[in-house]
DNA sequence: TACCCGTTTCCTGGTT
DNA sequence: CAACCAGGAAACGGGT
């Protein structure tokens, strides 16, 4: 296809990939070639949210489609986000901290917290009591930097990536009842997930990474592989490959050279930086 | 069915 | 010497 490193590379971006293909339905797929958009309560290309509730009032399907909807926005990969330790109400939602969200994003913590602040405060500020203060107040900037205590949210579970060997397997499915029911049959198979962005979602979940790859320049997107073979096995468990060995995995790394997914790194074993066609590692993508 | 893509497998040779 | 790195070549499996 002479469209596929536009269309396609990008779209390879989005679909869950690892944890995420255990939890999400297809109608989770990305918004190209989503054939009804129109399916989405909100509309997807105008204003965010159609539903005119502020989000401490949202339901917990209002949460998961915000949350997808973030996704879609800044081209990050659903397993940035682990889905089922969201099944949250808005009100449970708005009562999260920063550090809440980092803790269960990582990365992609600021960016939640900044969207939900900004819808909180878009049109809602002073409208709707306490528990939307804290958003209405909120200053970002300062609380970035802040030691932020970690108050709210009993999450049932954080799912360790190692807790069962089966690393990226969270079995929890997700399957809601309200959840749309167009299955979206043109999207891309979310199962075509590359060894390039199997490798940027371990880097993206750095609370749950074991320690199996590392980032060594965060702005600049290089990044080192601290248990080489483990990652070899990790990637070939989701090929379903038993004889998956760095050896090869690393022969298929070289070949994104030219195609600038990955930039050499000379002199240094083990490390790797991602080139100009690599998407949705940024930590602010766009 | 043919063809393309993204690996996977194997290999030779070089480097750390 | 082990562990990596660089690529060529060919095979493979899925998708179109």
């Amino acid at each position: 296809m002479v469209l596929h490193s536009g269309c396609s590379m990008s779209a390879s971006t989005i679909p869950a990939s690892v944890s995420a293909e255990n939890q999400l339905p297809a109608s989770w797929s990305p918004h190209y070639n989503c054939p009804d958009v129109s399916m989405m309560t909100s509309g997807y290309a105008g204003r965010l949210w159609s539903q005119d509730l502020h989000p401490q009032y949202w339901s917990k399907y209002q949460v998961w489609e915000w949350l997808q909807q973030m996704l879609d926005m800044h081209q990050i990969d659903a397993t940035a986000i682990p889905f089922n330790n969201f099944d949250l109400d808005g009100r449970q939602l708005c009562s999260m901290t920063y550090q809440d969200f980092t803790r269960l994003t990582g990365s992609f913590g600021p960016i939640l917290y900044q969207s939900l602040t900004d819808l909180s405060q878009s049109k809602w500020t002073g409208q709707y009591g306490s528990s939307a203060d804290m958003f209405t107040s909120g200053d970002i900037k300062t609380e970035l930097d802040a030691d932020l205590p970690c108050t709210i949210l009993s999450f049932k579970e954080e799912p360790s990536f190692y807790a069962t060997s089966e690393l990226f397997d969270i079995k929890t499915p997700f399957q809601p009842s309200t959840m749309m029911t167009s299955p979206a049959p043109s999207s891309p198979d979310p199962r075509g997930t590359h060894l390039w962005e199997f490798i940027r979602d371990i880097l993206l979940n750095p609370e749950r990474n074991p320690g199996l790859i590392k980032w060594e320049d965060r702005s600049e997107g290089v990044f080192r592989f601290l248990k080489s073979e483990a990652v070899a096995q990790l990637w070939g468990k989701k090929k379903n490959n038993s004889s998956m060995t760095y050896e090869k995995l690393s022969r298929a790394m070289r070949y994104y050279y030219k195609r600038e997914i990955l930039e050499r790194v000379d002199g240094r074993r083990l490390v790797y930086k991602f080139g100009r066609n690599a998407r949705g590692w940024r930590e602010t993508e766009k």
